[in-house]
DNA sequence: CTCCATTTTGCATACGTATGCAAAAACGTT
DNA sequence: AACGTTTTTGCATACGTATGCAAAATGGAG
């Protein structure tokens, strides 16, 4: 029963022709004549006979892996995200080697199991790595490509939402709507995400004479929604309440429902991300969608083109009203 | 600038030796001088070397890349097993290649893929393959175990919760409380889990006399409010409900929230799964922790024994009472 | 220092593929 | 049929590593 793996030699032989030949009806672009390879794939079909990819990678520096550094799949932005990827990079060829974080930074071990299987870039999601490595990897012109991430002293490209102006926009609402005692809770405070929805927001308050009130959370249901039953449970029920992401501000909308307080018309929620369950019928919260497929075709359109020239890119996205705002 | 990739040869050349004793020396169990080491390890840090993974797959055969086909990420409960199973799989020496699939049965495609990359392994996860496609993987000699998933004409291993006890014992809870008027709502009926799962639920009640009312469910959430809803709304109330998934649960959990029925006082409800949102204040949903990590384990167990004698593991896991059951 | 046993080393080859080069085949023209 | 042109083919080699084998180096005993 031990059948031993099939190679082009193989083919080659049953089918009357070299292994050039068959190789060649396995590279696209290259000259066969049709006789040929019909033969070929003929017997190759038979054998059931595909060309080995390690090979193909080692002759070719070439491998079609591309390495995805996930961290905080807990968020289920990321799962939306995760599956994006997968599906975009399999159209464009691209087997995804996959790594799962739990820290901030990408650990050095993780990047050379990328680099040891020669992947044609990385991508990085919600986490950072140390500009040693990021070096390091463009000294092998491996192109890697933060997701939602960027930091001043990384240069390396980044893709993600603009933060800054998204979370402006939505102060300019909050403004609007003639709202003034209003509250910010922020995520985990290392990530360039959550400090720049912060400034985003305060930034363009603060323009306005206005003083904001920030909790410190952490991305989590739980933190947020803790500090918002402690706040209220202390005097102080705010007009609006921002989180830094929607899975904050789910947080938050729940601890005011057990304390009913009621949604928009005591206090009025908003998100960030637009994950899946902010239209579930109990949440309906009002949110910035982050444009993810755009963000994603980006980011894959870097990798594809590794340029020299490093960017930093910022898109825009859009607020969705529903059910948590007036 | 343009940094070749570097290989043995360039740390043998700067050390001294030969191409064979470098590579001894990255190869664990050879037979090397310490002081070679030492010389070797110098330069390959100096050069920033690691061996070429594909070179060393080819050439052993063996890749330590296990393949991961994964379906239905919107579930949550899938983010933590992918989670769990990247994290045990690297700790075990094994990189994982990622695929996301739509389909209820992973396609010959994905398959292929992974057979060109030479996979020592393959864990399909909540989804299908056909017979054909297993045969075949068997006579490559790779394993293949399917991950919440068996069917009769797959003669392949499989590891899952045991469904039908659970859901048994979840009947019997509820007939031990004196419920009467009972509610399950059903996931995608073409998974075994989710039959399994109405099949140890309706069997125990029916063995007691008590026919309860099904409701066909997807596992989604939007499913699960709109007939939850639909029922309510045309006058039947019962005494308990039990989704297929806790997304079904809370689904349901959430309708009932809408308009205004208590929980659990007036209507009970039970979910499986354990995902994290089912701990969460605003749902402390009573429901079936499945038992992850030793599922997970148990597979990878599978994977790195590959017996020619496949098995069905079903492992238990435990009931959990949170506040949506009295 | 000599001899033998043991360890370490280098050489050569293999893994399965892609590709430059030259030979062979096929084709078209007169 | 003879020639030149184009297409197709096979040969040989390369990618970067692991490993059997024999040669070389080391160590220990006398």
């Amino acid at each position: 029963m031990e059948k031993k793996v099939i190679s082009a030699k193989d083919v080659a032989k049953l089918a009357n022709v070299s292994q050039s030949t068959v190789s060649r009806v396995f590279t696209s672009g290259a000259s066969v004549s049709e006789k040929s390879r019909k033969k070929v794939l003929k017997v190759a079909d038979e054998l059931n006979y595909r060309p080995n990819a390690l090979a193909r990678g080692l002759i070719k520096q070439k491998t079609n892996m591309v390495g995805l550094a996930m961290k905080d799949i807990q968020n289920p932005f990321y799962h939306e995200v995760l599956g994006m990827f997968t599906q975009k990079l399999k159209e464009k060829g691209f087997s995804v080697l996959f790594v799962y974080t739990e820290n901030e930074e990408i650990e050095q071990e993780e990047i050379n199991n990328f680099l040891e299987y020669n992947v044609e870039g990385i991508i990085v999601t919600d986490a950072l790595l140390s500009s040693k490595v990021v070096t390091k990897l463009h000294n092998n012109n491996i192109p890697v490509i933060l997701f939602n991430r960027y930091h001043k002293d990384i240069n390396c490209d980044s893709v993600s939402c603009d933060n800054i102006n998204a979370a402006s926009e939505i102060a300019g609402y909050i403004y609007d709507e003639g709202y003034r005692d209003i509250v910010f809770i922020t995520g985990k405070s290392n990530t360039s995400t959550s400090r720049d929805r912060q400034k985003g927001f305060t930034d363009f308050l603060k323009h306005k004479g206005i003083d904001i009130t920030i909790l410190e959370g952490d991305y989590s249901y739980e933190e947020s929604y803790h500090l918002t039953e402690t706040m209220i449970e202390n005097g102080h029920q705010p007009e609006v309440i921002f989180g830094a992401n929607d899975v904050t501000a789910i947080g938050a909308l729940d601890a005011l429902k057990a304390m009913s307080i009621s949604v928009p018309e005591e206090v009025s929620v908003i998100g960030f991300d637009d994950i899946k369950m902010s239209s579930w019928p109990s949440y309906m919260l009002s949110t910035w969608a982050q444009p993810i497929e755009e963000m994603i075709n980006e980011t894959i359109n870097l990798l594809l083109t590794n340029s020299k020239h490093k960017e930093t890119l910022k898109l825009k996205g859009h607020f969705i009203h529903r059910n948590t705002t007036k």
